[in-house]
DNA sequence: ATTAGGTTGAGAAAAATTTCACAATAAAGT
DNA sequence: ACTTTATTGTGAAATTTTTCTCAACCTAAT
């Protein structure tokens, strides 16, 4: 099993090998991995190693075999089903996203407090939170993207984990009180930002 | 000079305490505060430790205390300007979010090469690509935020380099090719999902 | 005043992650 | 066939990050 670190080298490389490969790639050096997704040649190398991924000691890595590889690892062959709590801007543009299909996932439902958001055209239905539970179930759904805001976050989040939620991608600035069963994966694009900034030597 | 896995703390850490603060609450323990930001304890302690914050043996940290150093080692005393390239479904929720503000953060202007998008309703002016090096000029900006897709992404932020920016918030799922003096932060939402997904015990 | 209790601050240890270094070896060239 | 060359695979070393541990010490209670 990766460590979560891992696991973001990992898609990573993935992504950049569907690239590589779409240019017309079929071989690929750890050398060249590492530039494509900013790793480290050895680091690339250490990640195969460690998933029994072969390469070949002078031509490098066979690109098929290793998507085929990662593939495995993460299961996709069939589609996860995500839904999106809270459907203003942000929880908008995670719905109209059209990249997570060519990735397995799909977002089937968004859900709002919010009566008016439920007649306006989205990509994807969007339900009030009554509805939460059997949407959950129907669609076999065991994440969600939490769009709401920063007040209603833990709220949204303890619905969620009722209807018997696994994992959420948090990013609402807020640090969610979850059991120990379910994940939580925090994004946090203000302080990414401010983060930049920092050490972009804009301040000091 | 904090490292960059640092900074991600000091700053949920004064996100956590303005909440505090907001509550009513003078002091704070390490403990108190680490619950907050999912953080350990003595991993608080440490951080403020390295920047020469004391708190008190038995009585914790004055929050105000921490925030006004906080504050210095982030600089907040002026605004920092921001754009946001590509105004599509990201690039808007970025524009329209009000919390960068409470951080001194300003998005001060938008650019898209779709004519389409100019008229478009916004909360901040939207320009087309030929304006970048006078908006940027004009309103100091030295950081910016990259939501186009994909394929636009290596020719927008040289474009971007071209103008002076200093640091770019890159949210396409593709590396940057970049000069040293140039900081690129990059955000993968969908590496970040499928992330959680493999963790989750969804997949295995 | 004295004591008890609880938290900080920091050195030491541990754990995690990354880089170094190079032998093994397959491919390409001669 | 032989040599050269480039790349993998992997232990060892280095570095970074986190946790452990506990003395120091402040606060509050008696
Ligand atoms: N937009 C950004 O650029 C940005 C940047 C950083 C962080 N964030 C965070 O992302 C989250 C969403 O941001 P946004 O800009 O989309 O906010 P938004 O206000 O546009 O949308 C929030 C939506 O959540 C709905 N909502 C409120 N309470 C709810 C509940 N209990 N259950 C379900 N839905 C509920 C609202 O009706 C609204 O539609 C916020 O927590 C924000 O702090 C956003
Ligand atoms: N929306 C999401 O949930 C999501 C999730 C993961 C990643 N992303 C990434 O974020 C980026 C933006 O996503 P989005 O959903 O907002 O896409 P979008 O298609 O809605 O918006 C992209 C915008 O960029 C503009 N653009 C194109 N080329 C440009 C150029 N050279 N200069 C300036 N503007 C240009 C387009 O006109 C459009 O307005 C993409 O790279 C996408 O892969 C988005």
């Amino acid at each position: 099993m990766a460590t979560f670190t891992q696991t973001k080298r990992l898609l990573r490389y993935r992504m950049g090998l569907m690239r590589l490969k779409k240019m017309g790639l079929e071989r690929v050096f750890s050398y060249t991995l590492g530039k494509e997704t900013g790793v480290s040649a050895e680091l690339v190398r250490k990640d195969f190693s460690a998933f029994g991924i072969k390469g070949h000691r002078r031509g490098g890595y066979d690109i098929d075999n290793l998507l085929s590889s990662l593939e495995r690892i993460f299961g996709k062959d069939r589609v996860q089903n995500v839904v999106v709590v809270g459907m203003g801007n942000m929880g908008k543009a995670i719905s109209m996203y059209q990249g997570f299909q060519d990735h397995n996932m799909n977002v089937v439902a968004g859900f709002d407090i919010d009566p008016a958001k439920l007649n306006k055209k989205f990509h994807i239905p969007v339900y009030p939170l009554e509805n939460m539970g059997e949407v959950i179930e129907a669609f076999n759904v065991s994440v969600a993207v939490l769009t709401v805001p920063e007040v209603a976050a833990q709220e949204a989040a303890d619905n969620l984990i009722g209807q018997g939620i696994q994992g959420i991608l948090n990013l609402a600035p807020v640090l969610l009180k979850t059991p120990d069963h379910v994940l939580v994966n925090n994004v946090n694009l203000m302080v990414e930002l401010e983060r930049l900034m920092y050490h972009s030597g804009v301040l000091k």
